[in-house]
DNA sequence: TAGCTAACGTACTGGTTCGTACATTAGTGA
DNA sequence: TCACTAATGTACGAACCAGTACGTTAGCTA
């Protein structure tokens, strides 16, 4: 998530629009994700920056533009990294779960994102739908699961005739709530859902929820 | 999450501070699942009430007390409404499969419980940390899932050792990011997950997911 | 090298928002 | 019935915070 490490010498490389651009975006995702849309300071932002909060309002407009700016990068990386998955070459049932165990891993590197979203929700997606970068972008990792389960239906491994999108909201699920609720599950059940100890044990359960699903004998249809 | 429904016969009835209380708590609730922390006003909150900002204060003590509070019921609404589960005269495959249809339902019918949740999680739930009647509370739902599990491996239906906490998280992940998630799900996705028309699809698929899960012959242990 | 413009900084403002000082009254117990 | 306190209302203050008016300069181009 940060595109900006100069060694910032100090005094030199004034005047560099891209530079500042990109600053200011990764400290406002820090802010953002940090505090919420509401709880998000400008000042605090621009203060973080190299740059002033007049700069902010040059390149982004508000702070409204710039909460969606923040968004519309971070759902850049997540689409790019979902681009890179590879699991074609694998039988249908080790695929999916590499899926899971991938989408598991990317969860966990990326809470700013997981807040990020969260916060999104509380404001019912009004960023989202006022961006065009952003409506019905879908995911990559969806034509992935289409090519899986049709493979996986073929050759007779999957019994049951699941929709792509309903998979992935069924892996999302696990994978998004294991870091959104991680406080609250952990003030109320005195169990940290990121202990390293128990990274394995989560990565392999959500493997196997979805492996026993997929490949379940319904009773009726 | 509504206990006050009085008339509202204009000019009578003052001075009664449990309706006050209890009238504050609900438009708090509302105004914050509705808002966030930060971006909830003190002064709207007095605005829909019969009473004054005022008697926020002076009942509350300020707007951390007044959220703190404000979770400490909607908790204690789901306490009460989970205890009431009864589901040990089912045999256990039955019984699990009617206890994810339960916390489905209980979810879908408190949305605004889970965004105060959300908002929660945004604050690392500093709240919930701070109060003695929110730390470490669990779930009356977790000894119901106790006693299936333990039936179920009794009787040999259940091929995993799973742990209720961990079954606990599965079930809540799913009924949670359907409600929680709906926003950015729907407006990336095109399809919303609470749609009238797929509800009983999503419920069905809980179940036979967790049944699944539980049920399945592992490969390895 | 002159001049033009994109990029940047400073200082301020107007509205908002949490919180409170102060005044008042309803209802209860002696 | 009288006094006392719990409960309530009004009006205001001080800090905060998003956004902007205005001025400046770096660096490119003709």
């Amino acid at each position: 998530m940060t595109s900006v490490e100069e060694p910032a010498r100090p005094g030199e490389r004034i005047r560099d629009a891209a530079r500042t651009r990109a600053e200011i975006l990764d400290v406002a995702t820090q802010e953002f994700a940090r505090a919420g849309y509401d709880g998000a300071r400008v000042d605090e932002i621009a203060a973080r920056t190299r740059t002033t909060k007049r700069m902010i309002y040059y390149y982004f407009g508000g702070k409204e533009q710039l909460f969606t700016a923040v968004l519309e990068r971070a759902y850049g990386v997540i689409r790019e990294a979902e681009q890179q998955l590879d699991v074609d070459h694998l039988d249908p049932v080790a695929a999916i779960r590499r899926l899971a165990e991938l989408t598991f891993d990317h969860h966990e590197q990326h809470p700013d994102f997981i807040r990020l979203v969260s916060i999104e929700n509380i404001h019912e997606a009004h960023h989202i739908a006022g961006s065009e970068k952003l409506g019905r972008i879908g995911s990559p990792a969806l034509d992935v699961i289409r090519r899986i389960l049709a493979s996986g239906r073929a050759s007779g491994l999957f019994t049951a005739d699941v929709d792509a999108v309903d998979l992935h909201a069924m892996i999302s699920s696990f994978c998004f709530f294991r870091v959104s609720n991680r406080h609250t599950f952990g003030a109320l059940f005195g169990r940290d859902l990121l202990d390293e100890g128990q990274r394995a044990h989560y990565r392999a359960m959500l493997g196997d929820m979805v492996i026993a699903y997929l490949t379940a004998e319904r009773t009726a249809d």
